[in-house]
DNA sequence: GTACATGCAAAACTTTTGCAGTATG
DNA sequence: CATACTGCAAAAGTTTTGCATGTAC
């Protein structure tokens, strides 16, 4: 039999088992939709173990199916990745409702570029986050 | 008297004492050189108190002194602004020997400008980090 | 049926707080 | 000499681990 949702097809796929507890943290995530905390999925699914939310959520950030965002203030907190992107992205916080937009980042080579000529420094990887207002809290 | 040291200056000038266990801090955190974490601080002073290791971070936090730094793995570790640039900057983190470099970021104005159009955000800050290897690892 | 996953409770950490004593400005 | 700061110890909070039990495949 094959498995409808996207994210558990994954699990499977990887060679993760399909349990009850790890659905209930991944239908919580969805629920919470914005970005959380391992303490939020806690609370939202108090049936599941404390460390089997910690487990999980291990388990879905090695496999891409969540990603930090940093917050302005340095806190880390998680978020489902959007469907098939788990490719590299990065996130607008709004800093009023919670609010995280996805982007890619097309114009971040010339910076890349000039970077690694300024310090010398060959560059692999990168991370990148903007904090603002989302449409919606701007109006207002 | 003027005090010579341009931290201790700061921190005096905004209305705080200058005390044996700060100074204390301030020069393991030069001694440290690179980046670090409290606990980091906390093991070069022992003689000073895990609290107040704790509370002088923070200090240091709010008058700019020191910054944060994510690395690639989500960590947050902390390092001190090099002299006169508590100005927005940002960091190249060397994935080898954890050498951090600091840059000022120009060619952001358009990425910046392309996510708002996109997303509808209005954007007021922002955070970048890149990862990679330095001259020095590179060469190796 | 077997290996993987779970829940619980304890342990290991990290950071904060209350308070009595100390020392800076 | 007032009050900001410190150290200690306890509390609060977060993440990990060991182990017996349960269950997906």
């Amino acid at each position: 039999m094959s498995i409808a949702d996207p994210i558990e097809r994954a699990l499977s796929r990887s060679g993760h088992r399909l349990t009850a507890p790890r659905r209930a943290v991944l239908d919580t995530m969805r629920d919470l939709g914005n970005h959380f905390t391992a303490e939020d999925v806690q609370h939202a699914s108090p049936a599941v173990g404390r460390a089997t939310v910690f487990r999980t959520m291990k388990l879905l950030r090695d496999l891409d199916i969540i990603c930090q965002v940093v917050l302005d203030d340095g806190a880390v907190v998680y978020q489902l990745n959007e469907e098939d992107d788990s490719q590299h992205h990065h996130h607008v916080v709004c800093s009023e409702c919670g609010k995280v937009a996805e982007f890619a980042s097309d114009g971040l080579e010339r910076v890349l570029d000039d970077v690694a000529r300024a310090t010398g420094f060959e560059i692999d990887a990168h991370r990148l986050e903007f904090y603002g207002r989302c449409a919606a809290c701007h109006a207002r």
